[in-house]
DNA sequence: ATAATATTCAACTTTTTGGTTGAATATTAT
DNA sequence: ATAATATTCAACCAAAAAGTTGAATATTAT
């Protein structure tokens, strides 16, 4: 392993592949919340919910304001943004796969189905 | 943790969070590639690299095709759709950032700053 | 000052991950 | 048949991840 240091895409995405995690960030899109409001819906030990918390800083996804024994998290977009252009690169193909079904189904359309048609007939 | 099973997104995102497999990926875009191909530019063991493929495949990203002793991989785009899909609910966040930025750039386009120029002045 | 609240920290456990090596399997070439 | 090639499999190892519990810290309320 040896790996000497996670890059930022590394704890992005490392970040996101967990769901209570994902969930957190579910709820801190709806505005800031405190930590024990963010740990309330999930089963764990609060100090479990709060090690999932420091993976989302971590990761830049989540910043805090302290204020007294409160701790507001907030959501913090940038590094989903990243993620979000890292898979754009990626969005050739779904479109060609989708532009293909499309021309399919459009053909289907623009030239009606027969008796010689095979099993695409549709509605 | 006790996680009876994974769900398809944290298997995607897991898959993405390591450098290796998203390098494997830049490759498959170029189209099909051997295992041996895709483990070469890495310094780690066939082995390992066979394992990171098991990875991607078990994710979905990639699938495969044996032909005699080879065996060639392909990306599958569908999964990379659905974390795309999941983090696009969070667009409205970053654009809404983005777009505060813009328009203090248009404002100090439209009006150049004075002296009395404050931050907030829009449109 | 004491008690209650909000949160982290430290130590520990179990599971998962990412890597290794050597052997096994299957296919192709000589 | 033998050798070379392409790939996986199995056993193992070390480090990281995800959880626990109990104690520590800091703040607010009584």
């Amino acid at each position: 392993m040896v790996e000497y240091q996670a890059s930022s895409l590394d704890r992005v995405f490392h970040a996101l592949a967990d769901p209570t995690r994902r969930e957190m960030l579910r709820h801190l899109a709806q505005g800031e919340r405190k930590v024990g409001d963010l740990a309330a819906p999930f089963t764990m030990s609060l100090a479990a919910a709060s090690k999932h918390l420091k993976v989302l800083e971590g990761a830049g996804l989540v910043s805090r304001r302290v204020q007294g024994r409160l701790h507001f998290c907030r959501l913090e977009p940038g590094p989903l943004a990243d993620a979000q252009a890292w898979l754009s690169a990626y969005d050739r193909f779904w479109s060609a796969r989708l532009d293909a079904l499309q021309a399919l189904v459009e053909a289907e359309e623009a030239e009606p189905p027969t008796l010689s048609s095979r099993k695409g007939t549709r509605k």
